[in-house]
DNA sequence: TTTACTGGTATACTCTGTGATACTGGTTAC
DNA sequence: GTAACCAGTATCACAGAGTATACCAGTAAA
């Protein structure tokens, strides 16, 4: 095992999409590729940060709002969340002095950044259920 | 809030997106992209789990050459998601009887379904190197 | 003979993410 | 007046994800 990958196995579809990494001829690196996906899975871990971000970048701004679009989310979780998403530029929170007291949460432009990996991952448990469906009728 | 999502503080890019699950037309329905976001994070949550399948779907074969590729991960916890793993039918387990018994590790079709969620994922944390790295010189 | 590789298992431990339940202070509707 | 909404906080408790370390049987090279 070297750091370049082989790509015997790779479908030409996944190919494709590595190229946009690194060009057509470039090698690609697997520690380097490890690593960017730990990261990734660090800022992001956890059962609440993507449904969160889901929820609020499609338009969700009430706490309980957000709180009533994510199923089985409990109000201590949902309220540690928003802090530390707050504190780390991914969401706003705007407190608009009442009364009543309003507070609205939205999105930033960094959290945005995360559009596609949520996409995929919609995308991923939709055709799960379908599979699972089909599977069933069979 | 309804169930239908407001489209207008999508960018073009992400709207776009969606048109592949739902049609150009098609509207949007918040609580089965949740569920769906849920399910999938269910299935590859966790430290390890898209780490390895990166690994696996790379060539890596072995169970130490696995092992070493991604950094931090202890063989216990590599045996353990392994076995799950096999169980769920993302990869298969292959023995050659020797002697030396030699032990092979391979990805499945269903394995390689995680594809552009873990392109996604590497996309997005190179990105964000870039940018702390930017950052920093700034 | 010693070292180092293979593919793991065993045991013990930490720790924190997560859950369950209750509660608060204020506002608004019935 | 009381019930229900808002935006959370406070406490307690726990499973299980993850860590640390040692160890095993077998093979092979130095």
């Amino acid at each position: 095992m070297g750091t370049e990958h082989s790509t015997e196995n790779m479908t030409p579809e996944i190919k494709a999409m590595y190229e946009v990494i690194y060009g057509i001829d470039g090698k690609r690196n697997e520690a380097r590729e490890i690593q960017a996906l730990q990261d990734t899975i660090y800022v992001i871990g956890g059962k609440w940060k993507l449904p969160i971000i889901n929820s609020i970048c499609n338009g969700n701004k009430r706490f309980r709002e957000i709180e009533r679009s994510i199923p089985g989310i409990t109000t201590r979780m949902l309220s540690r969340e928003l802090r530390e998403m707050e504190l780390n530029k991914l969401i706003t929170r705007t407190v608009s002095p009442g009364p009543p007291v309003l507070v609205e949460y939205a999105s930033t432009e960094y959290c945005w950044s995360f559009g596609r990996i949520i996409f995929e991952m919609i995308k991923w448990g939709i055709d799960h259920r379908e599979k699972l469906k089909k599977e069933q009728i069979v």
